[in-house]
DNA sequence: ATTATTTGACCTAT
DNA sequence: ATAGGTCAAATAAT
């Protein structure tokens, strides 16, 4: 296990290098090079990986920690990543920000293992009663009281849960953007919860009946991770008259992985001697950009460019650190948040 | 002026 | 009865 940390170390070690070398003189960038550099902390974050899905077969084959990690570091493999980063870098130098944009979402849920072209949306789209009849409903402004308002069964949406990592710069109280613009449009306090759960709608729901809406909350233990509750599909994207470079949309169920004893609810507490056990995997699923999901800092509008050469906000470091999942600042390489250790004080359960 | 967020009230499912 | 989800008026931001 010390060697793994040990690659990973070295691979943040190199990732910053390229941040601090190559990425901060954006103008004058050197593909090549970086290409080369990327390639190193992918080799780096690689071995790292193979020797962590070693240690984790050993220690528990059935684990849907291990099959998940197969999975995601499967497709997000070294040389797939390196591929991506170079097609990107190529399109990103040549199209406009928010095309750079897009086809850098497309890279990295490439890279999370998310269809990146449409693939199988059909898939998840088997409810039955669509939401149209709800949109247009609510479209006739029922100003007296409508007895029967025709309010989707919680169960018949489909749910997608993601857990995603505070957004690193800018307002860490939002989960990292998935490239979709959202409405607030409530908060609510949950039981059993320490936080409030927000709720977000499509910005498109009224132009296109646009159905998609997401539910935000901290997790009690890890106010770094939001999980985020996906229901139903964009269908924005697909009107003509929509935008038409949306990302594709998450689709992946319940991919939340926690260890077979999840210290996260409370049993045991937060302290597991085994380190196998103790590792556990978010799933993160990052965009770059995408636009005013509602926060205000973020600035209206799916032009808001975050990655792309124009404003590089994240960087290699970052990008390595998320593929990691570190839900904390950008400084370290957040060995906590994959190794939790025993000693952290901040980890303490009621 | 327009668009987004906040927040208490309201509605529905359980 | 209650918790979770949504509405919509008031307010804030752009």
């Amino acid at each position: 296990m010390e060697e793994v940390l040990n690659s990973i170390s070295h691979g943040c070690e190199l990732a910053k290098k390229i941040e601090s070398e190559q990425l901060a003189n954006m103008a004058n960038i050197q593909p090549d090079i970086l290409v080369s550099s990327i390639d190193e902390v992918v080799k780096a974050f690689n071995g790292a990986k193979e020797k962590l899905l070693m240690t984790m077969v050993n220690n528990n084959s059935s684990s849907s920690s291990s099959s998940f990690a197969q999975q995601q570091m499967g497709a997000c493999g070294a040389s797939s990543f390196s591929i991506m980063m170079q097609e990107w870098m190529m399109k990103s130098s040549s199209s406009t920000s928010y095309a750079a944009q897009t086809t850098m979402d497309q890279v990295l849920l490439q890279m999370q293992g998310f269809p990146a072209g449409g693939g199988d949306l059909q898939q998840l789209r088997n409810v039955e009663g669509s939401s149209s009849m709800d949109k247009s409903m609510k479209g006739l402004e029922v100003h007296q009281l409508s007895p029967s308002r025709p309010r989707k069964r919680k169960n018949d949406a489909e749910k997608r849960v993601v857990n995603l990592p505070a957004q690193q710069l800018g307002n860490t109280e939002m989960p990292m953007e998935d490239g979709f613009t959202w409405r607030k449009y409530g908060q609510k306090e949950i039981l059993g919860s320490k936080y409030q759960r927000s709720y977000y709608r499509c910005t498109h729901q009224k132009q296109y009946g646009c159905p998609a809406k997401k539910q935000v909350q901290k997790i009690d233990n890890n106010p770094n991770i939001f999980e985020v509750t996906y229901v139903g599909d964009h269908t924005c994207h697909m009107s003509s008259t929509a935008p038409s470079s949306f990302p594709q949309q998450l689709q992946l169920d319940n991919i939340n992985i926690m260890p077979p004893n999840n210290p996260l609810q409370g049993a045991g507490g937060p302290n597991t001697s085994s380190p196998s056990s103790s590792m556990w995997m978010h799933s993160v699923s990052l965009s770059l950009g995408g636009g005013g999901d509602g926060s205000s800092s973020a600035g209206a509008g799916p032009s808001t460019l975050k990655y792309g050469v124009g404003g590089a906000d994240y960087l290699v470091a970052d990008m390595a650190d998320v593929m990691f999942n570190s839900g904390s600042s950008s400084g370290n390489c957040s060995m906590e948040s994959l190794f939790p250790t025993s000693d952290d004080p901040s980890e303490k359960k009621t």
